[in-house]
DNA sequence: CAGGGGATGTTAATGGCGTCAACATCGGGC
DNA sequence: GCCCGATGTTGACGCCATTAACATCCCCTG
């Protein structure tokens, strides 16, 4: 499939027409995807219109039916990219914090969720549209009683990450191994919550210096609830 | 304004002719609320479409202008029950643990934070509605660096109960007092991330049992680090 | 106790959106 | 070389939000 279009864009390129000029686009897939990307940045999920990334790209509306199944589909595309720019700045942050000490494992951990949030501010439309796109969470039942939902890969490596550091803290003593296992979803949640909070709860139009100062504050809780001796 | 529509409301009670078959509908501001807060709980704030609260209503889609700027402004209307009932639910959760001491601190906490989830689960409609209807935070933008947002004074009691156990923590030694302190902030993230994660995010579809174990662990580790002693 | 005026509802119309069906155009494989 | 399927286009339908113009009713004044 890539390959054709790939072959089309090529010869589009080849003849000196771009691509939105010849009847056949060549990479109508990406280019949609693209534009929907870029009215999710701009305005939120609410903003990832069939027809204006039509628009966008100079291509007639109905032909992003022969790409998508519909307008759920297209955003369901922004919001695996939405996801994947979430994991990768998670990632960069995460990286960014030096040694495999636990002092390194708590720097690390802090930096996961610094990165969680700062993304959603600094991305507010990606960031929401990568959750709460979807109405009512058609989101996979989970039938078999699996643990989480869908594919999920995209958050793989940022996910690793957390449970990595979150191991070493278990191995370095300073986290009871018993209180170990879900402690990936405090810290989620803390994370989330905090980056839902600012972009469309009570926590909206705090200055950023106080909102950085609380989420320093969460971290420190979370930490410390962590690495808090055993009751 | 409300006593205008009262008394209309009482002579169409009064004459026995249901308020929906007069032309004048007597009290039809609530009545819309009411059916927009059905959608939403059917069907999440998507679901709050003008037109289809005035059909359920029984009366023309315009006739909803007369009482609202907008669709926008019936979603608020949507969304602010939506809070009060969430405060409501939070209020109720915390006023059944009794007495002052430490251990009902903690536990009044833990009710509080297992309230605001179970609410969003109960209520999934209502609590989306709540929060995320409004589209890329139009929420006021606080110029004067005002530390919240808008009147906010439906979460007043619930908050209030929190902050007051919170004080509760610092009082009798449980808490460090230099991290009282936004200590409501982490909290509320805590609650606020795991009930979106559930609605939305990565924890859907997990089985209820599973879901409500995480919580309690969740609450234990935000407990764990407000009791945690100063590193 | 009339009837006038403002509040409240209705119909009609506009423009945008998602989506389907029917038609047009292109280009790679026989 | 040409033909058929992939790719785009036009046209149309129904739904939505919103505005303008018109209709109905009931309280308030005289």
């Amino acid at each position: 499939m890539e390959d054709k279009s790939a072959a089309n864009g090529d010869r589009a390129a080849r003849d000196g027409v771009r691509a939105k000029d010849r009847y056949h686009h060549g990479d109508l897939r990406n280019a949609l995807i693209e534009a929907a990307t870029g009215l999710a940045r701009e305005g939120g999920p609410g903003a990832v219109v069939l027809r204006a990334a039509a628009r966008r790209v100079g291509v007639s509306p109905t032909a992003a039916y022969r790409h998508f199944e519909g307008q759920a589909d297209l955003l369901d595309e922004v919001k695996q990219y939405g996801q994947r720019r979430l994991a990768e700045h998670m990632l960069v942050a995460g990286a960014e914090v030096a040694g495999d000490g636990p002092e390194a494992a708590v720097a690390r951990i802090r930096a996961l969720g610094r990165g969680y949030v700062r993304f959603a501010v600094e991305e507010p439309g990606l960031f929401s549209a990568a959750f709460g796109g979807t109405e009512m969470s058609p989101l996979v039942v989970g039938e078999a009683g699996g643990v989480v939902a869908e594919d999920q890969s995209w958050r793989a490596p940022a996910f690793d990450m957390l449970a990595e550091s979150l191991d070493a803290l278990v191995a370095c003593g300073l986290m009871p191994a018993e209180r170990r296992p879900g402690a990936e979803v405090s810290a989620w949640a803390m994370a989330h919550g905090l980056a839902t909070l600012v972009l469309e709860g009570p926590l909206a139009g705090l200055p950023a210096e106080m909102f950085e100062h609380l989420v320093e504050r969460a971290l420190s809780d979370i930490v410390a609830g962590f690495t808090a001796p055993a009751p």
